[in-house]
DNA sequence: AGCTCATGTGAACGACCTTTACATGAGCCG
DNA sequence: CGGCTCATGTAAAGGTCGTTCACATGAGCT
C-alpha cells in the first residue's frame, strides 16, 4: 500500500537528488505507451516517487516538461540526421537518401520523441531553445540538400536548395506521420513506409534532372555505379525507382 | 449569474430538441480555438445550454464525439477533393493539380475538422464508419492517380497507381501538416505553402516521365497547351516547376 | 388520459493541474 | 563544529474534467 513510499523515501532520502532528469525519463516512458495526450505530470511524479507538487520545482507546468522533451528530442533527432548524412559520404545521393530512412527511422524508433516533437501540439516558437534545437536539425536537410542542388546535371536548371530541403522534409513528415508510427493513422500498404518513402524521393529526385537509376530498395547499397560527384548517363533511365515496370 | 441557464431553459424547455448536432457545432468551434486536446467535453455541454451529464445520452464519451467530427470531416474532405478532381476535367494534369490544392485549401479553412481528422490521436480503425469515411475520401486520390498512371508517355514505364497515390497524399499532408496550419509547427518559409506543394508534385511528376511544362504559379489557369490528354514536347523542358533557374 | 421511454438534471467520485504554506536537509560561512 | 540559508520536497486545498447513478421531465403513442 503505502509502504513503498516510505521505502523509497528511505532509499533516497527527503532529496532525490536528481529528479528534473527522473522527470524526464519518466515522461519519456510514459509518452511512449501512452501518447503525450495521454500523459500526465502527476504520473510523472508517481513514478519518480515523489509528490504531486515536486515537479514544479522543475518546471513551470506541464507544458514546459513536454517542450523540453521535445527539445532533447530534436537535438538527438539533429544527431542521428547528421550521421546519416555523414557530410555526404560516400556520395551524395546515396547520403542523401540515408538521411530520408534516418528521418523514418527516428520517428519509427523513437515514438515518444517524435510525437512530443511533432503531435503534441508543443508550439516550436514558444521556447526559444526549442526552436533553435528544431531549426539545427532543419539545417542538416538543408545543407544536404544544398550539397545535392550543387550537383544538378549541366544542361538542367538548378533548383533552389531551400526548396529541395523543404520538399524532403514534407515528404518524410508525411510517410512518417501517415504510415510509420505505431498505434495511430496505420494503413496497409503494398509497400514498407521505408519503400515508399525511398521511391518518392528518388522520382522526386529524377524531376530535377538527376539520373538516378532504379535500385530495388534494398540490394546492396555501396558501389556508386558513376564516379563519385560525377553525374553520367542520358536523360531518362529505362526503369524506375519502384519495383517493376508494367 | 445563473439567470442565463433559467432563461436558456425558459426557451427551450426541459428537452434541447436538437443537442447532438449542437454538440457536433460546438465541439466544432472549441477545436477550432483551441485544439483537439484543449477541447473539452464539459465546455461543449455548456455551450449548448445543457448539463455535463446530457452528452452522454448521445456519445458514449469524449472520444467517440471526437470520432464523430473526424468522421464528418472526412466526408466533407471527401466532397472537397472529389469536386477539385471533378474526374478530371479539364485535363488530367489540371486537376491533379487542383486536388492538391484542395489538400490545403481544406487544411487552411477547416482547421477543427483537420485536426481532428489528423491529430487528435482518433485511432482510425476505432470506429468503422470513420475507417469507411477515411478511406473514401483517399479512394478520390486513388482514383486520380490511376488516371494520371494510365497516360505514362509511351517509352517510361507506368507506374503502380497505388504508390503514386501514397507519394501524393504524403506530400500534401506533409506540407500541410508542417506549414499549412494556424497555430502550431509554423515557420518561416520562401514561399507559400500551396506553391511549395504545387511544385513538389510537379516535380514528381516529372520524375515519373511527364511532360511538364514551367508553370510560374499562379498564372491564369485554364487553358491546356496540349490537346487533353494526348501528353505532347520532348523529354526533358528546359525551365522547372519553380520560379526562376540559376 | 395515461404510459413509456428517450432525454435531461444534480450530486457524487476519483483523477488531474496548480498554488500555498510549511518541512527538510545539503552546503556554506564563521 | 554550529548555525544559517535556500533549493528542494510535502501536505492540503481549490478548481476543472470525465464519468456514473438515481431521479425528473415531457413528447409521442395507444
Amino acid at each position: 500500500m503505502s509502504w513503498r513510499k516510505e521505502q523509497r523515501r528511505a532509499e533516497r532520502g527527503y532529496h532525490h537528488g536528481n529528479l528534473k532528469e527522473a522527470l524526464l525519463q519518466a515522461a519519456l516512458g510514459l509518452i511512449a505507451e501512452k501518447g503525450a495526450a495521454g500523459f500526465t505530470f502527476a504520473d510523472a511524479a508517481r513514478m519518480a516517487g515523489v509528490s504531486a507538487a515536486a515537479p514544479y520545482r522543475h518546471f513551470r507546468d506541464r507544458d514546459e516538461l513536454l517542450s523540453s522533451i521535445a527539445q532533447r528530442g530534436f537535438e538527438q533527432f539533429e544527431a542521428r540526421l547528421s550521421a546519416a548524412w555523414d557530410d555526404g559520404r560516400p556520395d551524395t545521393v546515396t547520403a542523401f537518401e540515408r538521411v530520408g530512412k534516418a528521418y523514418l527511422a527516428f520517428a519509427r524508433e523513437e515514438p515518444a520523441f517524435y510525437n512530443a516533437m511533432f503531435e503534441s501540439g508543443v508550439p516550436v516558437d514558444a521556447n526559444p531553445a526549442l526552436q533553435a534545437a528544431s531549426e539545427r536539425a532543419f539545417n542538416i536537410i538543408r545543407a544536404a540538400a544544398e550539397r545535392l542542388a550543387a550537383l544538378t546535371p549541366p544542361g538542367t536548371p538548378r533548383p533552389p536548395a531551400m526548396m529541395m530541403a523543404l520538399h524532403i522534409w514534407s515528404m518524410s513528415h508525411g510517410v512518417a506521420s501517415l504510415f510509420s508510427r505505431g498505434d495511430a493513422a496505420r494503413r496497409k500498404l503494398p509497400m514498407s513506409p521505408d519503400e515508399l518513402l525511398e521511391a518518392e524521393v528518388l522520382i522526386y529526385l529524377r524531376g530535377l534532372g538527376f539520373p538516378i537509376d532504379r535500385r530495388p530498395a534494398g540490394k546492396s547499397a555501396e558501389p556508386p555505379p558513376v564516379p563519385p560527384e560525377a553525374p553520367s548517363g542520358s536523360g531518362v533511365p529505362p526503369g524506375g525507382p519502384w519495383g517493376k515496370p508494367k
